[in-house]
DNA sequence: CTACATCCTCTAGCGACTAGAGGTGCAAGA
DNA sequence: TCTTGCACCTCTAGTCGCTAGAGGATGTAG
């Protein structure tokens, strides 16, 4: 069996060296055998787990629901339940974080549009900045 | 004079009290002057400064780009082209971030309305995360 | 005078890493 | 065999923008 080495499991994963040590201190990650020289030396398995935990945080899971996520995978007899709750949870995150982040949009274009391109005080970007009275949206 | 408390400043603007003196902290509000017991006394000057830290805080802008525009807000006779290249970068990032979280809210629609609700080694969710592969999208 | 709210400073913690110091392991070329 | 040089090791501290808590002082109303 031939060794994985830290350096070639980040590649393989897409996960950073120290991103990886760093998962294996929160638990994360079992803490993989490890060679003569004391250098950690990964198996197969332990890189399909890094690319799950790296997708998972590139969908914007926070590191607690990534932890149940990989205990519900590591029993594959569980009910899935847990795993839809989730996902659907960071869907209403997201779409809620979209909603909000339209508002904004339109509040910085207003801004940018309205920017005469002169001096401060005539400054649109300062002046809505400074008066939340004149945003579009009450509520961002 | 009336002399403003911490309090009253942070509930006239919006601000946390220990927001406020952790902004106090950092250089974004000047120190104010103490009564005889070392209590904070705030100016009006310093209300309407909290609230625009506390308006472009909420527009996403990062502290040190507040303290740009502060710097700006307080010498009107400058040219505005700095503020405009703040809230444009910020435009930027915003319509970015709403790209991909778009890209991101068809990807967990996809797991949800897959996931069969039976048990884990059927479900769509652990799936798609374990295997980037199945993505609709390749880059999130 | 006595409650009690509000204020003060200071330190530590959050999430999810990232950077750096200071040292060791290992493989390949001269 | 030696040496170069990269990859690895542990540990601590820093990032951002606050937030929480301890432990004590001040201010105000009844």
């Amino acid at each position: 069996m031939k060794k994985i080495t830290i350096g070639e499991a980040a590649r393989q994963s897409g996960v950073k060296v120290p991103t990886v040590r760093y998962y294996e201190s929160i638990g994360l990650l079992a803490a993989p055998s490890r060679s003569e020289g004391n250098q950690r030396s990964f198996e197969p398995a332990d890189i399909s787990r890094l690319a799950f935990i790296r997708h998972a945080r590139e969908l914007g899971f926070e590191i607690e629901a990534i932890r149940t996520l990989l205990t519900l995978q590591d029993d594959p007899h569980q009910s899935c339940a847990s795993a839809d709750a989730i996902a659907k949870a960071r869907l209403v995150e997201v779409e809620q974080r979209i909603r909000s982040l339209m508002a904004l949009k339109a509040e910085l274009e207003t801004m940018v549009e309205g920017c005469g391109h002169g001096r401060v005080d005539q400054c649109r970007v300062i002046e809505v900045l400074a008066d939340h009275g004149q945003c579009t949206h009450s509520r961002h």
